[in-house]
DNA sequence: TATTGTTATACTCTATAACTATA
DNA sequence: TATAGTTATAGAGTATAACAATA
């Protein structure tokens, strides 16, 4: 005699999910905080369309400002990028006219990366639309939860 | 008389950097929340090659082993992930005999996934893999800080 | 000998449109 | 008419190896 194996036990075979349950992914800071960037990045790609800026060009641009005449080296160092995916890049915010690229002063190999002021003119109001939709996108957080968040993401990642 | 502009401003128009400055990029969370993720991700990537295992490999297994019977449309909802993306991925899990493909008892377009022994088995050390690993990447951190920054990512994005 | 910037290239990840079978 | 799963495909993102010019 065969016995239906599906009824056997104390859970069905067959069975169907109503509510799905990720408590345990929740647990795990990698997907947490993946699933947070991704979040802020989607609402980051749609508001700074009108910029012409996607995240990395963002952030390229933002350590130019603040370091002209960075070099694409330091420029990787700094955000964690490899230098062949830099090229295309800074070849891209030349041809805009938002940066110049001019012979280091001690380095011949190198190129310092300034700013034009056309490019400092985007950054200034891509950085004011970068503040509010991360507000915006945190506006569940106080701004003391808000500040502790930064610095435990940063004491992961520095 | 032609005057050298280089020198006529405050600021030198060619300079170069010793320390470059992030300041700025600091103070947003989307960038913050991305440099933490890839940093734990790259830990994870080396850490789970000995699974076979991606981090969406790993979400989908959770899921499935913590929910058998799921839905691929389910797991797209619950993972934010689009439905495309998944077919390979499912396929893939199925072919390495981690997950079973059991029609769904009420909706006969679904197909509900189940994980089989073997794939239960094998999460079970990958997640205990994870456990390990995480803890390692937020050594910075402690427990009840580990705590609030899970809670603080979840309410960016749940 | 090491480093900067570059080219070429491959691989992965993500996104969109359209189709089928079923609800 | 809407939804689950699928196919095909395009685009973006990320990776390695190798080269020329300079340190």
């Amino acid at each position: 005699m065969i016995i239906d194996k599906k009824r056997v036990g104390r859970m069905p075979t067959v069975t169907s999910v109503d509510q799905v349950d990720t408590s345990y992914l929740q647990t795990l800071l990698g997907y947490n905080a993946r699933r947070a960037a991704l979040t802020i990045i989607e609402v980051f790609l749609e508001r700074m369309a009108q910029f012409g800026l996607r995240p990395v060009d963002f952030s390229v641009m933002s350590v130019i400002q603040h370091n002209p005449g960075v070099t694409s080296r330091q420029l990787c160092a700094a955000l964690n990028l490899l230098p062949p995916n830099l090229v295309g890049l800074i070849h891209s915010l030349e041809a805009r006219g938002l940066i110049s690229r001019r012979p280091h002063p001690t380095d011949g190999r190198a190129m310092g990366l300034h700013p034009t002021p056309e490019g400092s003119a985007l950054m200034q109001q891509a950085a004011q639309t970068a503040t509010d939709l991360e507000i915006e996108s945190s506006s569940r957080l106080t701004d003391a939860e808000r500040k502790t968040l930064l610095d435990l993401l940063q004491k992961i990642y520095l």
